[in-house]
DNA sequence: CGCCAGGGCTCAG
DNA sequence: CTGAGCCATGGC
């Protein structure tokens, strides 16, 4: 086992694990107390997470945990996490400088006070793909709950400190795994979005390259390529696995907000109301507000 | 029973 | 391009 820690000193804005961890952004990590999205109990604050990356592209998966605790990000992994974590957990983002460029209304400001340090992640592309095509008119508890059966069914396992873990099924194995397959694991009508999504991508057909690089509006367009990937989905993988941090998902919590603060942003097509709250955000940063507004939306009510 | 959950697909107009 | 109907599943 390697370990290591890193001072949230170092860190510009400092980094709210629990928060950027438990705000329905990836849907690959879980609490090693088993109370995943329950209410923070006394220890949730310094709780570990855990992960198993790196199955999704054939290899054999690496566990990471982590924990937030005493000013320190400390780690145990199968080998050494901390650029990883870095990477994953946008630890190099300067979010008082994100803070910034996001205005400060009363939604917004109540947003990043009460969250300050939650991070957007940066995840793999495959298993995002597939967890944002599994969202649709999904709980974030359950989707947490498809994506981990799906591991547990067609991705590898390995073993870390006596536990099990799965890591991520590979575009390959979803591919051959049946429609019927998928239903049995209870992704519904997400099942065929699945199954054709993973065969694009084990074909080559469709992959994350084709996006990449491109301006946010084309990026958006060119994500549609993959099944059961409509605007708000493209957005939800443009920002969480691609870095577009302009992209703002219009969710229903976001639909709710803009009806009670921002109604002047209701355009009535997703484009042009997505256009005009991306302003009303900030711009470059809107994305970062988004996901500060509805992980507070979300624990308020 | 009905409603809702981080919507998308298909088919009419 | 826009809108309705449809699509599974589980919690409340």
């Amino acid at each position: 086992m390697e370990s290591g820690s890193i001072p949230v000193g170092d860190l510009s804005g400092g980094v709210d694990v629990q928060a950027t961890l438990e705000s329905g952004q990836s849907f690959r990590w879980h609490r090693e107390d088993g109370r995943m999205y329950e209410a923070d109990g006394p220890s949730g604050g310094s709780a570990w997470y855990a992960t198993a990356v790196g199955g999704h592209t054939g290899g054999d998966p690496e566990v990471v945990r982590v924990r937030q605790r005493d000013g320190l990000l400390e780690w145990e992994a199968t080998t050494d996490a901390d650029r990883l974590l870095v990477e994953r957990l946008r630890l190099d983002d300067d979010l008082p400088a994100i803070f910034d460029a996001i205005p400060d209304d009363e939604l917004l400001s109540a947003a990043t006070d009460a969250y300050r340090g939650l991070r957007v992640v940066n995840d793999p592309f495959f298993p995002c793909l597939v967890s944002f095509i599994c969202s649709a008119q999904m709980r974030v508890e359950r989707i947490h709950e498809m994506q981990a059966a799906l591991a547990r069914e067609f991705g590898e396992t390995v073993v870390f400190d006596g536990e099990t873990y799965h890591g991520f099924p590979t575009p390959e194995r979803l591919a051959r795994a049946g429609e019927d397959e998928l239903r049995a694991l209870g992704l519904g009508y997400r099942a065929p979005y699945v199954q054709r999504s993973a065969e694009l991508v084990a074909s080559g057909e469709a992959t994350a390259d084709d996006v990449r690089g491109l301006d946010y509006e084309d990026a958006r367009e060119a994500m549609q390529a993959f099944v059961g990937v409509g605007d708000k989905v493209a957005d939800c993988v443009l920002m969480f696995s691609l870095g577009y941090l302009e992209a703002v998902p219009l969710d229903t919590w976001i639909r709710t907000a803009i009806g009670e603060y921002y109604p002047h942003c209701e355009r009535g097509s997703y484009a042009e109301t997505s256009d005009a709250i991306r302003a009303e955000f900030g711009g470059e940063y809107a994305g970062y507000a988004q996901t500060y507004v509805f992980h507070y939306l979300r624990n308020r009510a």
